[in-house]
RNA sequence: GCCCUCGUAGCUCAGCGGAUAGAGCAUUGGCCUCCGAAGCCAUGUGCGCAGGUUCGACUCCUGUCGAGGGCACCA
């Protein structure tokens, strides 16, 4: 169904055509009005009348009959009131929808890169918002009807690997495996990191292992493989953990480009885009400088013949638009990367590789900080495991709900602890705008109370407990005279989901979304403390338990778009 | 030195070129014989600084101060 948003933004949209075609009506919500159109104003400036005039000949034209009222106002506002007739009907449509109003988009292929561990290193709180903020935006794409490839782009290969399958065979294999098996990625990588720092002849065995591994020995490859599958096997834990939509299907590390490199190479060449310089081949892209002021490169192959991870990032876009068949990029990556992106990026439209047609986006995002605002560690200054701050988080929602008092125990007690903790940790990192560093401070994201995850969860069950005692009967058939104040505000939140939705996914900022939620919560709890719903009778108690119901889903359904769960209970 | 991002209330954050800049937390004061008070209602304070563009600027541009990041073979 077109949404009220749109309904109302078409009409204007013809009226403002009459006096200039394509004019943007520039409608928004409003705390005069129902919603408000701004664009009289601009577009009086251009045709050079005066705004007020313009703006009568705008009501002229315009068509909102049954719909709204309008009222100029100021300079040449359009103030618009919907008629509660028109809500009616909205509202009505809406208890029919299963999308709640959000159409369906065309449809389009999205590949989506995003948490990208390293194979035997730790996941950790770096890899924490690659993570949440990727699989929200596969979510929202998914529900948008949108064919979506999640891309893990784990590091699996470079030297690094020569140390550690040394170290492997030092332990012995059945030991490195129970050592990785049990999650112990971090200590694993670090005895290894030791040994090739310490000892010269394990640092010449590491560096004979990585040429074997790049020659491709099958030994080698086989352990290489044990020391991948142990790690995936790992992810898929966290992941789980964290209720993350990312499957082992889903990995495409590194390696699986190695193949395709020699071509990156001979097709730049062929481009005639390749350099030499310092004896590494580069591209220097337009508008990238150094240190010096000299020309910056992208070093594709370097001086001792190996594969920068240029390459492979390289090789990763042609593979997602011509094998993929992409029509959409998104690179869910730290702002430490944008440069490098960006000249990855512009090499790839250099080339041809990279069509106009394919919208190609890095989705940056900014730094985790601990409370004294600076990067995100343990007290003993190591990076913290992303496994710890979950259970610290399940730990804390088990703490709060014997304090609260709760009626479940045992499994299901844990798992609502779970579902609490991961909603958590994901809506503090989800709320606020991704391009910020953002403040981790567990007390405050798992406090029910204010603007939380779990806030939002209570709203959803406090609604669910009203069917419980209603018996479930939402009424079939409910008419919307919404007398009160506290309905209609409520109704004008459930009526504004779908460009909450869209303009969210648009701008790829999830934090929307959140915004739109907590909103519709409070005006949810403000209807719910002002009428009562139970307790009224006939057409009036249809009529609320349907705006409850409506509310219920909407909140469920957002929820779950950012991959966090709505509890029936709590 | 050059480039990028960010400076909004005591704290954590929203803010789409539009009317008096909003939430949450904290503060203070109200509200439970009534559907979950994990709530609701009320309460004061602020756009780093200086210019410019515009009918209109937190938003766009320039400069400046401050914070973070990047700037040739690690990803």
């Amino acid at each position: 169904m077109t949404s009220t948003y749109e309904t109302l933004r078409s009409r204007l949209q013809s009226a403002f055509n009459a006096l200039e075609v394509g004019a943007d009506p520039a409608l928004r919500t409003s705390d005069r009005s129902d919603y408000q159109a701004n664009g009289v104003m601009s577009l009086a400036k251009r045709l050079g009348r005066p705004p007020r005039e313009v703006a009568d000949a705008v009501v002229q034209a315009l068509d909102v009959e049954g719909l709204a009222s309008v009222e100029i106002a100021g300079p040449g506002f359009l103030n618009l009131t919907l008629e509660t007739s028109f809500l009616d009907s909205r509202l009505r449509a809406l208890r029919g929808d299963a999308r709640l109003g959000i159409e369906m988009g065309v449809e389009r292929r999205v590949v989506i890169d995003y948490s990208a561990p390293n194979v035997a290193k730790e996941m950790h709180v770096g890899h924490l918002r690659s993570t949440v903020i990727g699989d929200a935006l596969a979510r929202m794409n998914r529900f948008a009807g949108h064919e979506v490839i999640a891309r893990n782009h784990v590091g699996d290969w470079g030297t690094p690997f020569g140390m550690l399958i040394e170290h492997l065979l030092d332990l012995g294999e059945d030991q490195a495996v129970a050592t990785l098996s049990i999650g112990d990625l971090d200590g694993f990588y670090k005895e290894a990191r030791v040994k090739f720092e310490a000892d010269d002849a394990f640092k010449g065995r590491s560096r004979a292992r990585v040429v074997a591994l790049q020659s491709g020995d099958p030994e080698t490859l086989r352990l290489w493989h044990v020391l991948v599958n142990e790690s995936i096997a790992y992810f898929s834990e966290v992941y789980a953990k964290l209720d993350v939509t990312l499957t082992p299907d889903d990995v495409v590390g590194e390696s699986y480009y190695n193949d395709l490199l020699e071509g990156v190479v001979h097709d730049l060449d062929a481009a005639g885009l390749l350099v030499e310089s310092e004896g590494a081949l580069c591209v220097f892209p337009p508008g990238f400088q150094n240190r010096e002021g000299q020309p910056l490169p992208l070093i594709v192959q370097k001086s001792d013949d190996g594969f920068g991870y240029a390459a492979s990032d390289l090789a990763a876009v042609r593979d997602r638009v011509n094998v993929l068949r992409a029509d959409e990029m998104l690179y869910v990556v730290g702002a430490p990367q944008v440069q490098h992106l960006e000249m990855v990026f512009a090499v790839a439209r250099l080339a041809g590789w990279l069509p106009e047609r394919v919208r190609c986006e890095q989705v940056v995002f900014g730094n985790v900080l601990g409370k004294d605002h600076k990067m995100f560690k343990s007290r003993e200054g190591q990076s913290v495991k992303l496994v710890t701050l979950i259970d610290e988080a399940i730990e804390r929602a088990y703490v709060i709900l014997d304090e609260r008092g709760t009626d479940l125990d045992g499994d299901a007690k844990f798992h609502l602890a779970e579902q609490i903790a991961r909603a958590a940790i994901k809506y503090a990192d989800l709320s606020t705008e991704r391009q910020h560093d953002y403040v981790f401070d567990l007390e405050r994201m798992i406090a029910f109370e204010g603007d939380t995850g779990p806030y939002l969860q209570y709203a959803h069950a406090r609604v669910r407990s009203i069917f419980r005692r209603a018996g479930d009967d939402t009424p079939p058939d409910a008419h919307f005279a919404l007398a009160e104040a506290a309905e209609r505000e409520l109704a004008l939140g459930l009526l504004a989901l779908p460009e909450a939705f869209s303009a969210s996914l648009a701008a790829l900022q999830p934090h929307r979304l959140c915004t739109y939620l907590f909103d519709l919560a409070q005006r949810f709890t403000s209807f719910y403390d002002a009428c009562p719903v139970l307790s009224s009778e006939g057409a009036l108690r249809d009529e609320r338990l349907a705006l409850c119901d409506l509310t219920a889903r909407m909140l469920r359904l957002g929820l779950s778009v950012l991959g966090i769960d709505a509890p029936e209970q709590m």
